[in-house]
Parts: C-alpha cells; sequence; structure tokens
RNA sequence: GUCCCCAUCGUCUAGCCCGGUUAGGACACCACCCUUUCACGGUGAGAACCGGGGUUCGAAUCCCCGUGGGGACGCCA
C-alpha cells in the first residue's frame, strides 16, 4: 500500500480558528499514525481578503500547537517538497494546464466570460422557485461517497458550475481538486461543512480520469453559546487567543483531540504519542461536538501541575513580560529573579492557568494592596486577632525563616503555649500579609515574603487595626 | 424552499456495528472528607437513551416516520 499523504489547506482569510485548529491536528494524527506525510498548501485565490499577516498566524498557530508540516511552504523546520509550490496563488500555470485539459476533453466551457465544469447527461431548463431564475438542470448519476467517518453518503450535483471566474482566477473547487491530485493526496479529511461540495469535487476527478482519494467528514465545533458553528468571530474561537493567554498548547491540543474522538476507554489526559498510536479514522465520532472552555481550563490546569518548576516559572514570566502594564512598568518583573521564581513556586499547584498569576500574586510585589473588608470583619470578629498577630510578630524576630517547616513550627508552638489552633494564626495572618483570605500555604507565603516584609506588614496591619 | 449530515446526563463522551448493562467516565454544579485559607485530591448525590410506530421473548442498540440540531445551496474558501 502507497503512503498516506494528507493536507491541510487553509486559506489565510481570516484569524486562524479552533475549528481550522482541529481539522489541522486530525490531519497531522493520521499522519503521523499512519507514517505519512502531512502537507501545508495555502488557499490563497481570493485576493481581495488574503493577508500576509494572517498567513504569518497559520505558520505560527500551527507551530505553537507542534503540529509540524512535512511538506509545505517553509517556515522554521518545517516545509519544503518537490509537488509544490505550495501556495496557490503561485500555482496558476498548472490550473491553467488542467483547465485546457477539460477544454480539449470537452468537459469545460465557456459562457459570460467564466468557464464551467459541463456535467454529463440530459439537460432541460427548470425555473428555480427559491433564486427566482431559469436555470439548466442535468439529470446526472448520484455521486456515492464512502466516508471513512460517515459511512456511504449519496448526493445528486445537477448543474454546471464555474471552475474559472471570468476574471480569469478559478474557483476553490477546482484548485482543490487539481492541488489534490498534483500533490499526490490519498486521503482528504476535512470539516463536515464541505460534505455537500464533495460531489462537485467527485466530478471533477472524474472529468481528469482519476480515481477520488478517500475522504473523511469530521464534525463542526459549535459555539459555546447560541446556535451555530463556531466561526473567527465568536468569543473564545481564536487560537491565538489561547496563546495570549499563556494557555499550553499540550492541553488545547489533548482537549482538541476529544472533540470528536476518544482512545477507546476512560482516559482523557493522555500523552500525544498515545494518541498518535490510537487514532484512527473510523473511530471519529459523527455528530457536532458544543466547545466548552471550562474543561479547557481544566485540561490546563491538569498539564500545568505536572510541569517542571522551572518551565512553569519561565511561563510565568514570559506571561507577565506580554502583559506589561501601558507604561511598561512591572514590580513583579523588577522583582528580585529569585524571588519572583519562588512566588511562582508557591502559587503554581493553586492556579488553573498563567493568566491567573499577577492578580494570585500581587501583593508579593507591592506592599500596597487592597484589603478585603469582607474577610477583615470576618476574621478579626473571631477571638483576639490582635494579641496572634502580635505574638507571631515577635516570634518571627527570631525564628529561621531557613524552610517552611521552622516556621511551621514556631507557629504551633505559640499556638500550644496559648491554647488556641494554628488557624487564629493563619486567618490573620494572611489577612495582614496578603489582604485576603485567597493564596499559598501560609508557611510558605511568610518565608517567601522574608523576615523584614512580614514584621513590616504586620505592623502596618496592626496600626491601620487601630490597635 | 431543496439537498446532505447528525441525535445518550447542562457539556464532552463510553455503550450501538455483533439487541439482554444497577446505561459507565470526565467537565460543571451540590454535599461531605482531607486541610493551614483557597485550590488540589478523595467520597457521595442529583443529572441522559428526542417522540411515535415497527421487528423481537427482549430495543439506547436494528428498520420506518416525525421532531429537533447542524451544514451546504456564490464568478467565497
Amino acid at each position: 500500500m502507497s503512503q498516506v499523504r494528507v493536507r491541510f489547506a487553509p486559506s489565510p482569510t481570516g484569524f486562524f480558528h479552533i475549528g481550522s485548529a482541529r481539522t489541522a491536528l486530525f490531519n497531522w494524527l493520521y499522519a503521523r499514525h499512519t507514517g505519512g506525510v502531512f502537507v501545508l498548501r495555502i488557499e490563497d485565490t481570493d485576493k481581495e481578503r488574503n493577508s500576509d499577516e494572517y498567513l504569518r498566524l497559520i505558520y505560527e498557530s500551527l507551530t505553537w500547537l507542534g503540529l509540524d508540516w512535512d511538506e509545505g511552504p517553509v517556515f522554521g523546520k518545517c516545509g519544503g517538497g518537490d509537488r509544490g509550490p505550495y501556495r496557490q496563488s503561485e500555482r496558476g500555470a498548472i490550473y491553467r494546464e488542467y483547465v485546457q485539459k477539460l477544454l480539449d476533453a470537452g468537459r469545460a466551457y465557456e459562457k459570460d466570460g467564466a468557464i464551467w465544469f459541463k456535467l454529463l447527461g440530459e439537460r432541460s431548463e427548470v425555473f428555480d422557485e427559491h433564486r427566482k431564475k431559469t436555470v439548466v438542470k442535468v439529470r446526472t448519476e448520484p455521486v456515492v461517497i464512502e466516508d471513512q467517518i460517515r459511512g456511504r453518503v449519496e448526493r445528486v450535483e445537477d448543474e454546471d458550475f464555474v471552475i474559472v471566474r471570468s476574471d480569469g482566477n478559478p474557483v476553490f473547487h477546482l484548485v482543490n481538486v487539481v492541488d489534490d491530485i498534483a500533490m499526490g493526496i490519498t486521503h482528504i479529511i476535512r470539516g463536515e461543512d464541505h460534505l455537500s461540495n464533495t460531489s462537485k469535487h467527485v466530478h471533477l476527478y472524474e472529468g481528469f480520469g482519476v480515481a477520488p482519494p478517500a475522504f473523511a467528514h469530521i464534525p463542526l465545533i459549535l459555539k459555546q453559546n447560541g446556535p451555530g458553528k463556531m466561526s473567527k468571530r465568536d468569543q473564545g474561537a481564536l487560537i491565538e487567543e489561547y496563546q495570549r493567554r499563556g494557555f499550553l498548547p499540550q492541553a488545547l491540543v489533548n482537549f482538541l483531540c476529544l472533540l470528536g474522538w476518544n482512545p477507546g476507554d476512560d482516559r482523557e489526559k493522555l500523552p500525544i504519542a498515545e494518541i498518535i498510536r490510537l487514532f484512527d479514522l473510523p473511530g471519529v465520532n459523527q455528530s457536532n461536538a458544543r466547545f466548552d472552555e471550562k474543561k479547557l481550563a481544566h485540561m490546563n490546569m491538569a498539564y500545568l501541575l505536572e510541569l517542571p518548576a522551572d518551565d512553569f516559572v519561565a511561563r510565568a514570566r514570559e506571561y507577565f513580560e506580554r502583559h506589561r502594564p501601558p507604561d511598561g512598568t512591572s514590580a513583579a518583573l523588577s522583582a528580585d529573579k529569585e524571588y519572583f521564581r519562588e512566588v511562582m513556586k508557591l502559587s503554581q499547584p493553586k492556579v488553573k492557568g498563567v493568566e491567573e498569576l499577577p492578580a494570585y500574586t500581587g501583593y508579593f510585589f507591592s506592599d500596597d494592596y487592597p484589603i478585603d473588608p469582607k474577610v477583615r470583619d470576618k476574621v478579626m470578629a473571631k477571638g483576639d486577632p490582635r494579641a496572634r498577630l502580635r505574638e507571631l510578630s515577635a516570634a518571627l524576630t527570631t525564628t529561621s525563616f531557613s524552610s517552611d517547616t521552622t516556621i511551621e513550627d514556631a507557629i504551633k508552638a505559640l499556638a500550644a503555649e496559648h491554647g488556641v489552633g494554628f488557624g487564629d494564626y493563619q486567618a490573620v495572618t494572611r489577612l495582614a500579609l496578603s489582604g485576603t483570605n485567597v493564596g499559598p500555604s501560609i508557611t510558605g507565603m511568610i518565608r517567601v515574603l522574608g523576615r523584614e516584609r512580614v514584621l513590616d506588614r504586620i505592623e502596618r496591619f496592626l496600626a491601620s487595626q487601630g490597635a
């Protein structure tokens, strides 16, 4: 059996979105699963709507997701190949050659300055009520598609269609089929929205005297709220956005795999190598899936949790850098690097995404943090928090800050001495040091903040509370 | 309007092909446990076979018809 060749063929006419990414992903998975070739082809025949900025975004997004292409435009380590060029805007001569073949064979004709593909069969003029005009209908045999995912699908194509516009530019259906033939594509894996185009494409293959490749139409991704498929205009639709928000690409990829596919058991978080091993076209679902950002966030957290501390800190720093305030100053980035690192390590097991970090760690980098009034009222109403704070403050002047344990032991000793619980110190200390009741472990927080900051903050807090 | 695809908890899904399950898992939600707050983790609860016919001893599973959802009907891709 010959080698599998699949392609992803986006058009750079908009931002790269979730649906496109999953189509690319499924093609890539199938290529890697079968040891085949993954081709990237740029469908930029619509000159009006193309842009180099969008083109670059496609390259960058695929690279970020780890979907490397074996053949296609060269970008980084990807691309190359001898079936190019891989941008349709550079393949005009090839299209003209193929159109000429159809013209010569009597399978295409000119009308209104455009070139039309000619279907074979008995012709009749019919008035189309819906379109309010007379059209020529052709009685053709139904096209039968043995879809790898949907099974047998039949559809009748009954009107000739344009393959070259009157301005001389070839249309999608033509270039798509010509390129797939010229590039030796064996499996077409694409969104279900193309299913009804497939009958046109099969006629074109027949017109060129070439056996059509295998088809696999994958279900669409529906928007999280409201009706319809997800489009680039929808909330949370853009790959770029997840990149910017600091999501882990491996988490997004894992999540996307689960939209319409599963490993056949209860596992959800699984390494990409395992997904490649198990992925196959007949295992893909037939029904559309709704995008759920909550589940993606959960997946992201699961991957974040197992990230080596150094990687996490690097990603955190990168996030802070990319999200500098307008004036360019960032207390977190100006802080001592080792201090920044300790703060992030403390926060890693606590957040669902790095985007939570600036808010989560704000008080570590500024002495000017707000005191949550609701938390204050609750904490200050119970027991004698002021006394606890004074006791702790005194103890911490001599306690070793070398580890969480020494601090923990000190607090435990105080609690035993005064006949109260650990929590009596924990709550009010957290309030004094961070202004809230949410955060990393109190002992870690004290250790990382350091003796000077801790004593100073407790003193200032006591003063502000009229003690 | 025409054509095509699809249909299990709120969401993603297993089970369907090869009829017999207390219809399983995950996210979300709720409760409890753990605990040094918040998370994480653990335990538990609630939550689904779209409707109607048929075939069958027996249907989530096979067939038909509805209904619902989605897609396509461009000299866009």
